[in-house]
DNA sequence: TATTGTTATACTCTATAACTATA
DNA sequence: TATAGTTATAGAGTATAACAATA
């Protein structure tokens, strides 16, 4: 059966170049002294708006004490705010300052800066392709 | 300019997808009882054949302290040899063993699965176009 | 009694500095 | 004297266990 055998090269093909790319991608990350997991908290607490911590650690795969310490860099940063629960006294709701936003901002902005150098070096046709492949690689991730 | 801003909405889009799906590649990863790390260590001294500590460090953009760690615990599992250098008492020569290489082997294959089966999913024409993106994709990584 | 968030403590990974042996 | 590899030590980052406050 070569289809299967020809997916199964694909797999490996796809796998090394997208790790490849994620793991360049990655490297030329700016530096705002804080570390990944504190700008993938900012992600997270951007996107979905006031928040409570142990929300926050069940998306980010950590555990609560571990969020702890990241949002009280973060807060210390001025780049979250805390504020109390409406009705459970217990929880609290996180939330981005507008220098949180700023810098969240800024982070993707120069993110981007190096892809899209490195697109421009592309021919149209390339670029053209990568542009319907990009929502297949999206589709299989979020699968 | 349109295309300068096209190339930029390609850049955000291509950052999120190829992140996204590396993710995801990271987390269906199957384990060994090995970090990262060590995994991607193997795979360098595999690639790279005989190969000195400090050059397997550099590949791996670690510092020599590090990974006279990582290849401790690498030797102890009987995963590589250390041999001495022929020409300079300073240096040492890292390779596989047998088993180093077949623990490589099945987690590419285990690590390959889950992206096998996604792909399975798409469509014939999906498929065609992720096998001609896939290249492009590993070029800018390498660029 | 269960849950949220925190504090105390330990483990893993990586770094820098200092040391040994060879070139 | 310079370089390869190691040992000693320290700093992030995350984990589990135990605790306080609230439901």
């Amino acid at each position: 059966m070569p289809t299967m055998t020809k997916t199964a090269e694909l797999a490996s093909t796809m796998r090394v170049s997208v790790m490849r790319l994620a793991r360049r991608l990655r490297h030329e990350r700016p530096d705002f002294g804080l570390s990944l997991t504190q700008i993938a908290t900012l992600a997270t607490i951007d996107r979905h708006g006031p928040i409570t911590p142990r929300e926050v650690a069940d998306h980010e795969r950590v555990q609560p004490p571990s969020m702890t310490r990241v949002l009280c860099v973060l807060e210390e940063r001025g780049l979250i705010n805390r504020t109390a629960h409406p009705s459970d006294g217990r929880q609290q709701l996180v939330s981005l300052t507008r220098e949180g936003k700023e810098l969240l901002r800024e982070d993707r902005r120069r993110r981007e800066a190096w892809l899209a150098v490195r697109l421009a070096e592309l021919t149209a046709e390339e670029r053209d392709l990568l542009r319907r492949a990009a929502p297949i690689i999206e589709r299989i991730a979020n699968a």
